[in-house]
DNA sequence: CAATTAAATCAAAAATAATTGATTAAAAGA
DNA sequence: TCTTTTAATCAATTATTTTTGATTTAATTG
């Protein structure tokens, strides 16, 4: 074993698999990833704009998508531009889901 | 369109992902997802053994996974044997979650 | 048929999560 | 510097889920 080989118990694992599919067990927030994977980057004004959500609500939901690394934010200037992060989300679902919630073949 | 061709529009697609992800999204119906996996048919008697949980609340988390199904259920005599729904499985993981969650290769 | 076993269901309580509106912080421009 | 804009965070409320123990239902066995 190396010697930064990080070694899961299966709790750990269940646990890590808990928060992912409770970060995508709502509504808004899978509107939110299909709505990313199909714009590319997307500032959370904007994105209130497309999902007519309040900002805080908004600002609520993409965190618990970014805690568990489902999508990734970049800020330029003022705009925090959020996108999905396709490895993660490639790692996690099947192949059928593919195009709505993570970059298509 | 043929006559029983079932269209849905995005709401409910999203309502759908969104039931079947809160399934998965509790540490005790992944631990019962992993164990049916493993095992193959289980009685409940048999699972509450397993994963050391009190009948009532075995069954209500069965209910969830059985409601989106994500399980199977067979009755015989007095038991009721649960199992994993591969197919189900199968179209919503990743290949990567294969074997911890849905039969492997 | 009475007793036992398996397992679903129910209602109340406890624990978590989501919503709301207000506040804060940080960047940009006048 | 003062104002505006973007967006995170906070505290209070509301809503949803989970847990618990008891009850119910159905099948099996003596």
């Amino acid at each position: 074993m190396s010697a930064t080989q990080i070694v899961l118990n299966q709790d750990q694992t269940f646990k890590t698999y808990e928060k992912k599919f409770k970060a995508l067990s709502d509504e808004i927030r899978l509107k939110v990833m299909y709505e990313l994977n199909q714009r590319g980057q997307v500032c959370v004004c904007d994105l209130s704009d497309i999902i007519e959500l309040p900002q805080s609500k908004l600002s609520y939901h993409l965190k618990i998508l970014l805690d568990v690394e489902l999508i990734k934010r970049e800020k330029i200037g003022t705009w925090n531009y959020y996108s999905v992060n396709e490895k993660a989300v490639k790692l996690l679902l099947s192949e059928e889901l593919r195009c709505l919630f993570y970059p298509g073949k």
